[in-house]
RNA sequence: GGCCGGGUGGCAGAGGGGUUAUGCAGCGGCCUGCAAAGCCGUCUACGCCGGUUCGAAUCCGACCCCGGCCUCCA
């Protein structure tokens, strides 16, 4: 039985999808004005992870993630470097998916951009108007009136009374009250701009998010998620937007990422502390390598506890991951063929801690020991059980993508600059051996440990080797 | 100030009333020409003080520290 953590309601809850098999998701992607961050990439990474399991439980999967590709920082980073907002975003959408397919990321079905929205988005504006839960002012822009939505602060657990206290009204704002926030932007000349009942204007950021999930989705939806930064204002706001527009609930289960920290400190733009993902990726002579280390380092943390990030989070990850691709390795060298016949065991004890509120340190802790019982299996020579256990293995690194890669990639064997140098230093150790000359051999080890290669003899007398 | 989280062994990081988390590192052994990898065994633990209980790291209360939200942020 799946249990998820709903932020709504502050526990874990028995997760029952709306329509039989079905399962709706729709998570807040990113301001693509800038490269995505680490923030980004454990989100991104956290739902991927999430949505390949409940793939895995057999759920029919529709998953939803949208750009905002219009806002106040676009237009000011587009006017900065004299581009048009096209340009910039178009730009950093495509900097975003290289980074997201470097991390394993699957394509969610759906990727609205905001602006691809704007006629749904002033319909729900009107919507709301019409029901009294939204006003335009003079200055061109729409408001919607917070007060109006008694179940307002639900999801956050905030009382307006409390919320006075720190509400302010920019200058050319003309809000009836400080907590009303803006559904739709008066543009001034020179800005991107559609067409409206309210004149020319852009959508605010939480009303785009209302229109699209509920647009691709429908008004009642299984689970919405994002960074927990976003649960107030920004999800408290799409609740009182979509359920005052369509007198529905809007989602059942609220899902929310723990936040990345460096130096204990949170990852964030206005802090100025943030990493990008590609110069995470640079680190390596692998990109793809040091993405899937990036992820693994990702899963190796509960999605709602906070992540202190630091080089040696990477470098726990790194040796972890190559302990299960030696393993692989060690399997296909072996010539043991895989096995149909999964071992019940291992996919039991995955289950049952992957349905605990998808709690990845524990699966990966289940994998482990798959890993260490599959080099047993090898190691005493019992083919049929290897090849169970590299089968069953396999499954299970699918369901939260890691270990998808060749194994030889990984442990850098075919990546080396100098690979074919390499392979003939390790060609004259093997001659030396086979005539005994240690001395010479190990003088053989020493160059080759040189160039960052670690050997690992075979009982034949050939050697494989992998980067150290 | 209000409202949320959290403090676990050398490090990372789960768990959560009595029984090994897991990975790395350490120690002992097997294997090896020597290594590496692997396997077996093994040491370090639950912020502080009280309470409940046969028994608390796990529940309750006070306290100390850390982080977050209350303004844009994944």
């Amino acid at each position: 039985m799946l249990h998820i953590y709903n932020s709504l309601t502050g526990q874990k809850e028995e997760f029952k999808p709306i329509d039989g098999n079905r399962v709706r998701i729709y998570v807040c992607g990113m301001t693509v004005y800038d490269y995505c961050h680490l923030g980004h990439a454990r989100v991104m990474v956290g739902f991927d992870a999430i949505v390949r399991y409940l793939r895995y439980r057999g759920y029919e999967v529709t998953y939803v993630r949208n750009i905002t590709d219009i806002d106040d920082k676009i237009i000011n980073r587009a006017n900065e470097l004299g581009v048009s907002t096209e340009s910039l975003t178009d730009r950093y959408i495509r900097y975003m998916n290289e980074d997201l397919d470097a991390l394993f990321v699957v394509k969610p079905d759906h990727e609205p951009r905001a602006t691809e929205f704007i006629p749904n988005i002033v319909e729900m504006i009107s919507e709301l108007i019409e029901r009294g839960y939204a006003y335009p002012a003079a200055n061109g822009d729409v408001y919607y009136r917070t007060r109006q939505f008694k179940q307002y602060g639900k999801l956050s657990g905030t009382r307006l009374d409390e919320l006075v206290v720190g509400a302010r009204i920019a200058p050319d704002e003309m809000k009836n009250d400080p907590l009303d926030f803006v559904l739709w932007k008066g543009s001034k000349p020179g800005e991107p701009s559609w067409n409206s009942p309210w004149g020319q204007g852009r959508p605010g950021w939480h009303i785009e998010c209302s229109a699209m999930s509920t647009s691709l989705l429908g008004s009642h939806f299984d689970i919405h998620g994002g960074g927990r930064d976003l649960l107030f204002p920004h999800h408290e706001n799409e609740i009182a937007q979509s359920e005052a527009a369509t007198d529905q609930t809007f989602v059942n289960v609220w899902m929310h990422n723990g936040y990345l920290e460096v130096n204990s400190e949170k990852m964030s733009k206005s802090l100025h502390n943030f990493l990008t993902i590609r110069e995470i990726l640079a680190q390596d002579l692998d990109p793809v390598r040091m993405g899937e280390i990036l992820r693994f380092t990702f899963l190796m943390c509960h999605y709602r506890s906070p992540l202190n990030y630091s080089d040696s989070s990477l470098k726990n990850a790194t040796v972890a991951l190559r302990r299960i691709y030696l393993a692989i390795r060690k399997f296909e060298q072996s010539g043991i063929s895989p096995s149909n016949q999964l071992n019940d065991d291992y996919l039991s004890r995955f289950q049952t801690v992957m349905d605990d509120d998808f709690n990845t340190p524990d699966a990966l802790a289940v994998i482990f020991d798959c890993v260490r019982d599959l080099n047993r299996a090898i190691d005493i020579e019992s083919g049929a059980t290897a090849g169970s256990l590299y089968q069953t293995l396999s499954i299970l690194n699918g369901a939260l993508g890691i270990g998808c890669m060749n194994a030889s990639r990984f442990l850098g064997v075919e990546l080396s600059v100098d690979s074919a140098g390499i392979r003939e230093l390790v060609l004259q150790r093997e001659e030396a051996r086979r005539n005994r000359q240690w001395e010479t051999a190990d003088e053989l080890r020493r160059q080759l440990t040189a160039l960052g290669v670690e050997l690992e003899d075979r009982p034949d007398g050939t050697s494989t080797w992998r980067k150290l």
